[in-house]
RNA sequence: GGCCCCAUCGUCUAGCCAGGUCCAGGACACCGGGUUUUCAACCCGGCAACACCGGUUCAAAUCCGGUUGGGGCUACCA
């Protein structure tokens, strides 16, 4: 499908990191505008004073560009219809609010929020949903002095239609048609000043020249309203496209509160717990430890990760940083995010951004929800470690390195992209970071893992094997691979045992597990004096 | 409760709009086997779905109605 050149924002509200779903939504309009040649714009909804934070905004920003999602008009790279923060946008909004009320399309209200509460009630009892009571003359300028005099809250309220139907005609879901007199007046200025987000956002997408607007189905609701706002400002309707919501595998919507509740969880299967170091790990007292094992609050996430990394507990990723940090790819991270609810309509799935543009089409978004399988994301990931040039592939090694502080950060490129190569297969960055731990640690630092040290070194000869190895490599002149292979493949010929009787030993030895890197590689890696000295430490440890 | 959306393997989905080529295709997961120095990767094979009821039609996964189930919204949040 050929269109035209088309624009697009994404349009967050910065209360935190970007949250996956958000990304989503921002990967679809991104697609769009790049497929069309057109334009992506990138706004910041910050006109919830409560909630949102200066810094949110960044994150949002750093998590954007981690995806590869660059906007064309927006915060740091300018734009001709800034400002890109609606909270800098005030006078705009005042000036079509003005104009809606001069036009009697809008109007002040002074109720408090316990009145509009039981009022709320009252409807609910009725079994109805609350339709603002319309005053039969609007309050002037008089009244609203007087309001404020009596310090009651001031807001605006849109006038909307209360006859016929407002039919939202949406991309994917076809022609919604809803009752205009089920919809209600709905405030569009706070009583702090501020516009609500469905004003902010009407006027923004008019002004800013936005063709198309792509959000998530939670939002088909407020589009009447929308489109009502557009008509009585005079303004064009953008076409409109819900796409489905994204639900988590752990049943329900993908939500910001699993992590806090997978760790509640997973405390309480642990049983016995000491609170005291607990509370000290994420920096809160330990009252808040135990109110929030009780499941009676909830401390912040920087709080909740400590606990979970203290513990050693993997939560589930829900903030693009988690992802991230748990070693995804952001190509990977893109091209299963862009299977939630789209697809090429042909056998691909294992796609590149610059792909994924030229196949995307909106026709082709799916209707239904969809769940978020994090096994399939591995499985993305998987084939993207392997389809990634090794130099990108690198730059992406260091990066996760250095976020979550391994000590294999200080490694040099030749080094890291060796591990990488010889990590070939691996499904993800930790994987490969949590193999290769043992090339960065000191001699004396290996920890020697129960279960492998009983399993390999303790039967079978074990110990007697690794002394033998240990020997051969001794006087070994050249080390490489393939020397090293040949040393530990005549040394199980003549014992007449599997190459694996030979090897483990030497594995547990140099790295304390019995998961490594080909065990060729790991000498050769580890360099030899190394080897020796740990097989020396481990014969000297678990020998008789 | 009201309003709105959705419904194909366990999961993501193709097919539906233009009914027959679909006893429904792919991928992930799972199961079995192979390869193998560990893990991962890899190779081969297998399991598995049109929610239900009615209607239209020579013919329905595809069109229509209802039922059931799931989701969303119902804020001076976005």
């Amino acid at each position: 499908m050929v269109q035209e050149p088309v624009v697009t924002r994404f349009a967050p509200s910065p209360t935190g990191y970007l949250h996956i779903g958000g990304a989503r939504t921002a990967l679809f309009n991104w697609l769009l505008a790049r497929k069309t040649g057109g334009k992506f714009l990138l706004r910041i909804e910050d006109t919830d004073q409560k909630r949102n934070t200066p810094a949110a905004a960044r994150q949002v920003m750093d998590d954007l560009r981690w995806l590869g999602i660059g906007w064309d008009e927006g915060p740091e790279v300018g734009g001709p219809n800034g400002p890109y923060f609606q909270s800098q946008r005030k006078e705009i909004y005042d000036k079509y609010i003005k104009q809606l009320i001069n036009d009697k399309k809008a109007y002040y209200c002074f109720d408090t929020p316990d009145q509009l509460q039981q009022m709320r009630e009252k409807a609910q009892a009725e079994k109805k949903n609350l339709i603002y009571p319309r005053p039969d003359k609007f309050p002037d300028d008089k009244d609203v002095a007087k309001a404020r005099a009596q310090g009651k809250p001031v807001t605006v309220r849109f006038a909307m239609p209360t006859t016929g139907d407002i039919i939202v005609s949406d991309v994917v879901r076809g022609e919604v048609i809803f009752a205009a007199r089920e919809i209600g007046d709905f405030i569009i200025q706070k009583s702090d000043g501020l516009p609500t987000y469905h004003f902010a956002c009407v006027v923004d997408d008019e002004l800013m020249g936005v063709t198309h607007v792509i959000r998530g189905q939670e939002h088909l609701m407020n589009t009447p309203g929308h489109q009502a706002l557009q008509d009585a400002l005079g303004f064009r309707s953008p076409v409109y496209a819900h796409m489905s919501v994204t639900v988590s595998d752990s049943g329900g919507k993908l939500s910001k509160r699993e992590r806090p509740k997978a760790l509640r969880q997973a405390i309480k299967a642990l049983g016995d717990l000491d609170t005291q170091k607990l509370a000290g790990a994420a920096n809160i007292s330990v009252a808040e430890v135990e109110e929030f094992v009780k499941g009676k609050n909830t401390p912040d996430m920087s709080a909740v990760d400590a606990m979970a990394e203290y513990l050693g507990i993997r939560l589930p990723e829900i903030n693009v940083v988690d992802f991230f940090k748990s070693g995804y790819l952001p190509e990977a991270v893109v091209n299963f995010l862009a299977f939630l609810g789209w697809n090429p309509g042909d056998e691909r799935e294992i796609m590149r951004l610059d792909e994924l543009i030229d196949a995307f089409d909106l026709g082709r978004l799916t209707k239904s929800n969809s769940l978020f399988d994090r096994q399939k994301l591995i499985a993305f990931n998987t084939e993207h470690i392997k389809m990634l040039p090794d130099d990108r592939l690198l730059g992406r090694f260091r990066d996760y390195l250095k976020a979550i502080g391994s000590p294999a950060a200080g490694g040099d490129d030749k080094l890291l992209a060796r591990l990488i190569k010889i990590n070939a297969g691996a499904r993800t960055l930790a994987d490969i970071e949590k193999k290769c731990r043992f090339v960065f640690i000191d001699n004396e630092d290996v920890q020697y893992d129960e279960k492998a040290v009983k399993k390999v070194l303790l039967k079978h000869d074990g110990l007697a094997i690794l002394r033998a190895v240990g020997e051969r490599l001794a006087g070994l002149e050249v080390i490489t691979p393939e020397t090293v292979e040949k040393l530990l493949r005549d040394l199980a010929g003549e014992r007449q045992v599997g190459l694996g009787k030979v090897a483990q030993p030497l594995r547990v030895s140099i790295c304390g597990t019995t998961v490594s890197p080909p065990i060729f590689d790991s000498v050769d890696v580890l360099g030899i004096q190394n080897t020796l000295q740990r097989i020396k430490n481990t014969l000297k440890k678990f020998g008789t």
